[in-house]
RNA sequence: GCCCGGGUGGCGGAAUGGUAGACGCAGCUGACUUAAAAUCAGCUGCCCCCAGGGGCUUGUGGGUUCGAAUCCCACCCCGGGCACCA
């Protein structure tokens, strides 16, 4: 007996794969349809589809065979919904990883990333992503980061590109300086060691200037909250005021900010921040001085590794000075204390111990006064002058709600705290002692990395001219060959002194490059502008190519981006705006943040032993399979649990679907089976519900049920199969195919075309449910009594609501519930239910 | 501490004011088979039952409503983000 015939996604799939290969059928060209101008014909309206880019270490995993699962769905939903769509694939490729390799092995980072890149692009094949080839490039190459180190300079001539020396953050493991966003409770994110600060001299992008607006703009994008909740945070914003304390003896005012001048007249001593440049200075000739250096000396060498915590005790050292309480003429004493931060707001603070904790931690630990400036809601009476000793109990302070004003002034006790703050700011701005302010926590980009495999940065210095820019028709300046890849302190590129020592741009004379390359990050703040116009060697892009394509309409990635890259290419997008490069605001217009992929309960991790590589499971089971499943076992944006059984599961599904095409495919046309009208009637109603099932559900990014839908469909085709017309089922799973076809396209591809003699399901449009099928004359209305369920019966679609109470009356359950009560009242809800309320 | 998510059968999940548990997994029964696998048909939240039904059930406790998994209040637990940011 010969063998049924199997479903075999291993022959089905590379059969697809190779169609569209030869057919390029994913790409997209720049060209606009000019003939339909004139053929009164609407050009397509265009789609950006894009997933992150991948950053090419190894083999890809499962969570990238998910992002591209789900932007593939997206993608095949907008080509067949009438757009032209762009869904492009790069490679972020510079990076430590495969420097760090280079560094154990010897092997060239730029070798090991070919391989991987190779790796990655196989897979993306063997998925059958539809993907636009044509455009496809890594960060590494020198067409690629020509561009990106033009964007520099651009931003250098704009002041947004700027060089100074600042205290750091420096990871002494990976042997570079790091961004603000890369140090996580004082450890590098990458590698986990312990960030030192070092006072060094770096590059700087200037995105604080871009705080507002990358604040305010959050508003008119669609992204999930969460992630717009963690830029908000992120930027931090504070509004309140700077007022000036003035050292007398040195002639000094030392600004502050504050989010309270409410409590203004409770501030009982200022503190600053070791860092803060005048600690020394002011410390210089008192008994205390040489207290402050070695505190200063102290906390400088320690790091920020405690300094972030709230339960360590507070510690400090008087500097032995007084400034100028500007609202009352007091003099209060001046310390430097470590819980002081020199990155925000002025490095120094009012101290005001009765309505801050910190403050008030500190006052405590040092015996200073502590004063209640406002009244809580425990209505303590206020004596005298306001002022307790630390220490003394239960006072409710620190206090730091809201309230009226008390120990102030005579103009401002009484008042509620947030109206006293107003009217003490104004009375700052007129007497010259402060003003409104607003404070960011956000801190300008650092982008110089000591490293090797990055982008150079197209500097060089001259000692006549100092910093020099390359000048754009030198660019790029390419990466050199260097024989060691460690990292001493300084940049590896320091070593190939032939590729150092050049001239200057601008004076001829000698000159040293910039030896430091630039933060990864950089390179994929604008890749997604470079897909539209990615071979254009005379400029990074023609805006006209960008018009076309951008802003990016559907963005998908991780969640662990909320920060980071989506942050800067925000801030790539202004800038280039600002400078005329770009006539839109926001790269990505809605967002979408898929959930982690994991093994029972926990990460996949080679260390857990818990990794499902998709190679193995694509080649056993297809990617059909492994995409589906993987979109089929939760909402997409949770987090998943892999589960094998739940995958065959899927599998199961996918070789039923072609087991019956084929049956159907191979039966004569027009033959009813003799279940007459009822069941084709049934199977087609069936197929428009689950078009209009998963049309809503791929709207809303709901794979999951989408995926169940068609399921339906074709469990409800099994079950008729005997009964149904032929003509019918082949409708039913002709529409099964063309639905499921974004998440299983090979399997989806060869059902179409085996039912419907060899026309291309992705040529299709998206099928359209018709509403006739989708209201029903006859529908089971539920009877309740008293909100319970009690019985069904069949009601007819156009009944009246009187027509419906009294069909529900008559339902035998109804009225064995109802019965002996008295009825209070009925409410009828057309096409669902009535609900009879009895006592 | 503050700000977001989330808590539903044995499991993943569905339902966003109207029949709780779609769909899938696992389990059980039957068909086919010498047998197994595959496949197909059916059952499957818990408890009671005179087999018609009845009671209970969406983390806990209240509330609003004819009606609550869904809205409101309080609390518990899990996950994430921020956190000496003045």
């Amino acid at each position: 007996m010969a063998d049924e015939p199997r479903y075999n996604p291993l022959e089905i799939e590379p059969r697809w794969q190779a169609v569209w290969a030869e057919e390029r059928t994913w790409e997209v060209s720049n060209e606009l349809d000019t003939s339909s101008r004139s053929g009164g014909v609407e050009a397509a309206p265009t789609s950006y589809v894009l997933e992150m880019l991948p950053y090419p270490s190894g083999e890809p995993h499962i969570g990238h065979l998910k992002c591209y699962a789900v932007g593939d769905a997206i993608a095949h939903f907008h080509r067949r919904t009438g757009h032209r769509v762009l869904h492009p694939m790069g490679y972020d490729a510079f990076g430590l990883p495969a420097e760090n390799h280079a560094i154990k092995t010897g092997v060239h980072p730029r070798d090991s990333t070919a391989e991987s890149i190779a790796s990655f692009q196989r897979q993306f094949r063997s998925w059958g992503i539809s993907i636009d080839w044509s455009r496809e490039f890594g960060t590494h190459e020198p067409r690629y980061y020509r561009w990106t180190q033009w964007i520099f300079l651009e931003l250098y001539k704009a002041g947004l590109a700027y060089r100074r020396e600042a205290a750091v953050k420096w990871c002494p493991n990976d042997q570079t300086v790091l961004a603000n966003e890369q140090v996580v409770d004082g450890h590098c994110e990458r590698c986990g060691a312990l960030v030192e600060v070092r006072q060094l001299e770096q590059w700087f992008l200037r995105i604080t200037d871009y705080a507002e607006r990358l604040l305010g703009d959050l508003d008119g994008i669609e992204w999930p909250e969460h992630v717009k909740t963690m830029q908000r945070n992120w930027i931090g914003r504070s509004e309140g005021a700077e007022v000036v304390f003035r050292c007398e003896e040195l002639g000094v005012d030392y600004p502050v900010f504050t989010t309270r001048p409410d409590t203004l007249f409770g501030a009982t001593f200022f503190v600053m921040a070791p860092e803060h440049p005048d600690v020394i200075r002011l410390a210089e000739g008192t008994e205390h001085e040489q207290a402050v250096r070695a505190y200063v000396n102290q906390t400088l060498t320690d790091g920020g590794e405690e300094r972030g915590s709230l339960e360590k005790p507070k510690t400090g050292v008087p500097l032995g000075r007084a400034v100028t309480n500007p609202v009352n003429g007091e003099q209060i004493p001046m310390f430097v204390a470590d819980y002081v931060l020199m990155e925000y707001g002025t490095g120094a603070i009012m101290a005001v111990p009765g309505h801050d904790e910190r403050d008030h931690g500190f006052a405590t630990a040092f015996g200073l006064p502590i004063r209640r400036v406002i009244e809580g809601d425990d209505e303590l009476p206020a004596d005298g002058d306001g002022e307790e000793l630390p220490g003394d109990g239960d006072d409710g302070l620190p206090y730091t709600g809201d309230g009226p004003l008390v120990n102030s002034h005579p103009d401002f006790d009484g008042m509620q705290n947030r109206e006293a703050l107003r009217a003490i700011v104004e009375w700052l701005d007129r007497e010259g002692k402060g003003h409104a302010s607003i404070n960011y926590r956000l801190r300008d980009w650092l982008v110089s990395r000591q490293r090797y495999w990055g982008c150079p940065i197209p500097i060089v210095y001259c000692e006549q001219c100092g910093a020099v820019p390359v000048p754009e028709e030198q660019l790029p300046v390419v990466l050199p060959e260097v024989e060691d890849y460690a990292p001493r302190g300084r940049s590896p590129l320091a070593a190939a002194e032939d590729w150092v020592n050049t001239s200057c741009p601008s004076c001829d004379g000698p000159a040293r490059r910039e030896t430091d390359t630039m933060d990864t990050f950089v390179d994929s703040s604008w890749y997604y502008l470079r897909y539209c116009d990615a071979h254009n060697d005379e400029a990074a892009w023609d805006p006209a190519a960008l018009r076309q394509w951008m802003p990016v309409n559907q963005y998908i990635g991780g969640v662990e981006h909320a920060i980071l890259h989506l942050m800067y290419a925000r801030f790539f997008t202004k800038a280039l705006a600002d400078l005329g490069h770009l006539d839109f605001q926001e790269p990505f217009q809605a967002l979408f943040t898929q959930g982690m992929v994991t093994k029972d309960g926990s990460k996949m991790s080679k260390s857990k032993g818990n990794v499902v590589s998709p190679a193995s499971i694509v080649a056993r089971y297809g990617a059909d399979t492994a995409r589906s499943y993987i979109l089929f076992v939760g909402p997409p944006d949770q987090d998943a649990d892999w589960s094998d059984e739940g995958m065959e599961g899927v599998h199961r599904f996918l070789s039923r679907l072609w087991r019956m095409a084929n049956e159907v495919a191979e039966r004569g046309e027009g033959l009813p089976s003799g279940g007459g009208a009822q069941e084709d009637l049934l199977l087609t109603r069936k197929a428009h519900w689950a078009i209009d099932k998963v049309s809503g559900d791929l709207r809303r990014f709901a794979f999951n049920t989408a995926i169940a839908a068609v399921m339906e469909l074709l469990n409800d085709c099994s079950r008729m199969r005997e009964r149904a017309d032929v003509s019918t089922q082949r409708f039913a799973l002709s529409t099964a195919a063309s639905l499921l076809f974004p998440f299983a396209p090979h399997v989806c591809a060869e059902v179409y075309d085996r039912l419907n003699d060899g026309e291309r399901v992705w040529e299709q449009p998206w099928p359209q449910a018709d509403q006739t099928y989708l209201e029903q004359a006859v529908y089971e209305l539920v009877c309740q009594v008293n909100g319970k369920l009690r019985d069904r019966v069949q009601a007819n679609a156009d009944a009246t609501a009187d027509e419906l109470k009294q069909l529900c009356l008559g339902a035998p359950n109804v009225r064995a519930h109802i019965d002996g009560k008295q009825i209070v009242k009925e409410i009828v809800v057309p096409g669902k239910l009535v609900n009879i309320v009895v006592r």
